[in-house]
DNA sequence: TATAAAATTTTACACGCGTAAATTAAATAT
DNA sequence: ATATTTAATTTACGCGTGTAAAATTTTATA
């Protein structure tokens, strides 16, 4: 029927119009006269053409497209978060690369790299934290408008929007020390996600402040395998008889998850009824810890609040076009949930 | 030091060869004299050039994406398959673009659009299923090669891989039947999922195989808030007495999920030890059934054959440049996992 | 060493679009 | 109706690369 549309000359003959106009229209359609909007939009319905992405990205000043990094996607909490950002993103007219690090340093690394040459207007980064190559991620947050969130390095980036984990492990602590024995700290020795050293940090203070004798029980495991850690580890220390009180906050849900089950399968009660063994607390309101046995007692982050800040950030930075003089960092407050486990 | 390097032309008069011949490199670095190699890795050391991937991409006949659809990054399961085919698909020497459709229809259709202007040399779907709008995929896999996998529909795309829901649902109810009462079948009345109503009908072979009674318990719920649904849903059909049963198998791991933590409320014990009340089943060896309590007994899928057997065809598609004749269909047998819940 | 064959490099053009500057048309004021 | 201002459109050029065909160099063969 109609000739095969090959380029932006093509259809803007068929429309009856010059390329630059369509050009224009295209980077904003009110940007035309409306008759000339009409004749083109008209147009679009009978041809099939779309703008050749590689030939715009290569010409604009800029490109659309916003990076964003995540530690690791096979965590439903980062691949929540990441979901509500990429929405964010799009609701900015901007264009989300989703990247996860998959727990590692050197992907982290190859990530930033593979965006680099994707020449994106901005990126929000959360960053692996103290495994992070925090010298070649400067370098890059040196080149390319780089927001943080989540984990924060040491002066990386234009700002960075994450948890108050003083505040939010302070609530919990309070909580589960005014309704029954103190907690410990059940947490890896040499933890790789991110602010796992700010929680135990924050957990030392929050029980100074009650002055309670903080418990650390620290154990071995290597890896994101925080389930696996959580059973096999926390099994030991129940069998072991190291439990020195009946409560115990763990460092994140998916370290409490695998203690659920380790408690289970030892036969221990885990809540906060009469009769009960124990306690068990975690932090982060992960999608599951709805449904352990029990339900998981825990902290939520404001990750609604996290994830707009950040956007409206980087945006911020894009249309000024400049780095801001000062990096901005604003935490934000954790919530309790309490439910049946503590 | 040394001046700015913009484009492959001035890399070239640094390197002392011209232009062309350092695109062959790039193109395959084997493919230029040993001596001319090195001059140019000698160069590269020294200054950063990178070649813009919107100009190489504009002029190729074929650029080097590859499309990675999946219905739901949120579901750990999806990520998983989702972070092992990148890797393949990485050493495939291609790059992953991986998009979730978030659950819905017209965001996978969106997720193909957007694929569409990025040109790839294949993409690799996991499409919704019954919820996709079949039409129009359809539509994009004629003008895309395309390899789905993990659900089926109804000759889209030039191949499909999945697993044997026949095989697998049958390994599972003859296991159960074998040990102890013979399975109902816990799902949603209109579920979402792709795969749900094959395994349906795969447990009502089964049943009958077997000479058994088929009970079906087909609960309400929308959407992909699988354990709510378990949990909510599954927790009524135990206190209004509706099992006829002690034993459960449900249509997925994330419903058993739920349904063991309403079993876990209503004091049920569950497992296969004596002196349990219910024993309950899963399917697809979810990340987290290890960790539920008690640990949940559930078939895997061979996720690594079924990846691995995408990625391979969708390279034989795209290298051979024609559409195969015939359209391929491979399923894989899921393998018993045992655990503690059945 | 001369010659043929193969491999490599160069020349020359194309790709599809953004955008500044120049031109033209429309809107507003007089 | 005319002059002035403003907005829309067109002209003309550049972006950074791939690639076919021609020219050259290297390697293999005799």
């Amino acid at each position: 029927m109609h000739d095969k549309i090959k380029n932006m000359e093509d259809f803007a003959s068929v429309c009856g119009i010059s390329r630059p106009t369509l050009s224009k229209y295209f980077n904003a359609p009110d940007s035309v006269r409306k008759s000339t909007r009409f004749k083109i939009e008209a147009a679009l319905e009978k041809f099939d053409y779309r703008p050749n992405i590689y030939a715009i990205n290569q010409n604009r000043r800029q490109t659309k497209n916003i990076g964003l990094v995540v530690p690791n996607l096979t965590d439903p909490f980062f691949a929540g978060i990441a979901r509500t950002i990429e929405g964010l993103i799009i609701d900015a007219g901007y264009n989300p690369l989703l990247l996860s690090s998959h727990g590692g340093p050197q992907q982290e690394i190859t990530n930033l790299e593979s965006l680099r040459s994707i020449k994106p207007a901005g990126v929000l980064l959360a960053p692996l934290g103290r495994a992070s190559d925090q010298r070649r991620v400067n370098e890059f947050t040196r080149e390319v408008p780089t927001v943080l969130f989540d984990a924060n390095l040491d002066e990386a980036g234009e700002a960075f929007f994450g948890s108050d984990n003083n505040q939010s492990i302070g609530l919990i602590v309070e909580y589960l020390s005014r309704t029954g024995e103190a907690p410990a700290f059940f947490e890896m020795k040499n933890p790789i996600n991110p602010n796992a050293f700010k929680r135990r940090t924050a957990y030392l203070a929050a029980m100074e402040k009650l002055g309670r004798e903080p418990e650390l029980i620290q154990v071995d495991g290597e890896g994101w395998n925080f389930e696996e850690v959580g059973f096999l580890e926390g099994g030991k220390v129940i069998s072991d008889g190291r439990l020195r009180t009946n409560t115990l906050l763990c460092s994140n849900d998916r370290l409490a998850i695998g203690l659920l089950s380790a408690a289970f399968e030892a036969g221990l009660r885990v809540g906060h009824a009469d009769g009960c063994d124990l306690r068990v607390a975690g932090h982060d309101d992960h999608p599951f810890s709805r449904y352990t046995c029990p339900s998981l007692t825990t902290v939520s982050q404001d990750y609604a609040a996290i994830g707009q800040c950040s956007v409206d950030t980087i945006m911020k930075i894009i249309d000024s076009n400049e780095k801001s003089p000062e990096r901005e960092v604003k935490l934000f407050e954790g919530r309790l949930i309490m439910r049946g486990s503590a």
